[in-house]
DNA sequence: CTCATTTGTTATGCGCCATAACGTTAAGCG
DNA sequence: CGCTTAACGTTATGGCGCATAACAAATGAG
């Protein structure tokens, strides 16, 4: 009988191998826990709606665009909280799958008029299905009441 | 009295200007308001944190290698929640830059030991107050109870 | 008409995330 | 022991979201 091996694998000195490390610094960080939870929802988000070929970008444009026919991209833009210069790579791309057309304003030949197509309002509808899926995914672990509290509580961060 | 004003300059017909868009789609929409909150927290974590050189993941990994000395880069990564292809990247800029040490570990030639120098644990010293006033300045809408609470909220969205 | 403004476009870069391919070292196993 | 598998890290590449700057075209004000 080995008389030296009195603690036999009981980790009492120095770890060898996986001592959890210590998250304490981050875990009450407001910051760290927004790109936690947003992370996840851009996973839940790519996993049902990119069978649709839709990002959350896209799926912003057409919402916005069934709610606002003949909207002019700079206001689209400002309610999608976007730069002009972005939306304008987005609205080529679904312009060329069809989803949308931009018409020049009669009385005002430097803006676009947008509008959906009846192809981008048959996709809106089915994307509207799978996006009330990621939805309820996501706030599957929270209460209505939380659900509710949880996004005023983000746009009231979001306004400063 | 002219008889033709009937109703003047009240926009009875079609709009000519601004019309504010209808938002509705989209604001009670959580990856809506995830990505919002998140952006206006990337935001002020840059005014402060930018003129000490540090990116939300700089700083993540001073706070987790002082709190975990002589940590390797797998267990920093999943700490992190980063890929160990992102975190090299980030490791060998601060490295470059004397905030941390990456020392073969003499037991497993395989792993590197990380440890802030002198310099970085001046520099998190620092950052440690600004992030402070980041973190202040996010939440300075929220009673102690609702932030609590919403970082639970994110917690829990994030767990899935 | 001239000049400043509005509207949209293009180009470029940063931060963060993911995957794939690779070299090195260590560990498991016959 | 030698072979295979796994762990650890690095490099390269691409996507997404966001930002700025420089630009062109059309409009409106003086």
């Amino acid at each position: 009988m080995p008389i030296a091996r009195r603690q036999p694998r009981d980790r009492a000195g120095l770890s060898d191998a996986a001592a959890p490390p210590d998250m304490s610094p981050l875990d009450q960080k407001l910051g760290f826990r927004l790109r936690l939870a947003q992370q996840t929802a851009f996973e839940a988000f790519h996993r049902l709606m990119s069978p649709l070929g839709l990002t959350p970008g896209r799926m912003g444009v057409l919402l916005l665009l069934e709610a606002n026919p003949d909207i002019r991209q700079t206001a689209l833009a400002e309610a999608l909280r976007i730069k002009p210069s972005n939306l304008t790579v987005l609205l080529a791309a679904l312009e060329a799958e069809g989803l949308l057309r931009r018409a020049e304003d009669a009385g005002n030949r430097r803006a676009n008029l947008l509008r959906l197509t009846a192809a981008g309002r048959a996709l809106l509808t089915r994307a509207k299905a799978a996006e009330a899926e990621v939805e309820r995914q996501l706030t599957e672990s929270l209460t209505p009441a939380e659900r509710a509290a949880l996004i005023a509580a983000l746009a009231r961060v979001a306004a400063g």
